[in-house]
DNA sequence: GTTTGCAATAATATATGATATTTTGCTGAT
DNA sequence: ATCAGCAAAATATCATATATTATTGCAAAC
């Protein structure tokens, strides 16, 4: 088998980009990049090029002149992502689910059984694996939506997951059952072809989780 | 006054963008980093950033190992576009109509009479100006929702208008009467506060502009 | 004690050249 | 026509140089 053969530009983007959501790199801290090169052992040139797109996402913010800084996190900030999830995976939901055949079916059932295994482990008290869990909730809500026939709208989903993927890393705390309950109905829903209760599960999901994250942030102030 | 003191990376993606936008860079075609040093006076490393910061924002493709190429376009993707378009302007206008103030009310106003002076125009014959009509087109739609209270929505949705505009100017076919009669029912709408007008106004625009390039593309089958 | 002004320092923005690797194009043989 | 293999071109990456801009530290002034 071949290799991934990634250049050191994409790994290390990913690293980047991981270190943000994951919050080794502090919200709103200062990117340098001779400490970046350092760091990850690149070039300034190819960490420019790194930083220019993670800013063009909006993971990072590129004050000309001044150089780069991790994107700052704000209640605020979070609120529009949490509206702009509900928005594009919502919308992207109906119509996958109006369209989706027996292979995404197939890969639903796979994503959350995966999903519902590692989120087990989680309620059992076995906190060790929260990236990988992340993950998995991504792949299901991913397989959930990949029908939709909208690259653009998946792509644009992508980074707005990612995005509220950082809140929840940032006040690094668990919702738990109810979460795993909204995992499994929209599971039923969506494969029983139910648009209206899948949407309104998944909209109530997020709005839970919104809730969840902000009441967590609002005792942690300090990571403003 | 504060001179805009650019840097020479910030006015040059203002230009590449444009170029790509306004299909002065063809769809498909080739990026060759030694081309674009000539025709921008930029140095590699700069050019770069910018193509990176492009193809992040989908108006260029990376391919790696490969360089870059102006990204492609596709009746399915227009699709995809537009309907992108109406989901995120519409959800934007219904908030922003709903908690718009004076200010908002004012900067529409303007808008909307700068567009119509051109529109006019248009229809008279004047085609001179097409990029500053577009400019006006692209204002006043930001006018109605630029009270949605959301930096993040209204950012995703510059985008998407962007890579719209870039089908429109492709085709290059004026939409006349009807487009202005839609913008003056939108203004209308939105200044009385009608929610569900003003949006259903809205989609059926986008839709009707929709229709009207797929037709022209249909009729231009080289440009793909 | 706070603010102002300015020099010293640090960091960014940009350009250039060098190298290793990969892709592409071409030639000739099958 | 197809394919192997080589030469040319282009990319990815890095190191380094320079000009410009931002930040910091400290002395002088209020």
């Amino acid at each position: 088998m071949p290799s991934p053969t990634n250049t050191v530009g994409s790994s290390t983007y990913e690293r980047v980009k991981r270190d943000v959501i994951f919050g080794a790199l502090a919200p709103g801290s200062k990117l340098k990049l001779d400490g970046l090169r350092e760091r990850y052992n690149a070039s300034v040139s190819t960490l420019r090029e790194i930083l220019n797109r993670l800013a063009s996402e909006g993971f990072v913010v590129a004050a000309e002149q001044r150089g780069f800084f991790v994107k700052p996190v704000s209640k605020d900030d979070l609120v529009e992502i949490a509206n702009l999830r509900i928005l594009l995976e919502c919308s992207a939901l109906e119509t996958s689910i109006m369209s989706g055949d027996p292979d995404w079916e197939g890969n639903l059932v796979a994503a959350h059984h995966k999903l519902h295994l590692i989120e087990q482990k989680m309620l059992d008290g076995d906190q060790s694996q929260k990236e990988l869990w992340k993950r998995y909730d991504w792949e299901f809500h991913q397989a959930m939506i990949s029908a939709c026939n909208s690259q653009n709208l998946l792509a644009l989903h992508g980074t707005i997951f990612d995005k509220y993927l950082r809140y929840q890393m940032l006040v690094l705390t668990y919702r738990g059952a109810p979460a795993i309950e909204d995992h499994r109905r929209m599971l039923d829903a969506a494969l029983a072809r139910d648009v209206d209760t899948a949407v309104s599960v998944l909209e109530h999901h997020i709005r839970k989780g919104l809730e969840h994250t902000l009441k967590a942030m609002g005792d942690t102030e300090d990571l403003i």
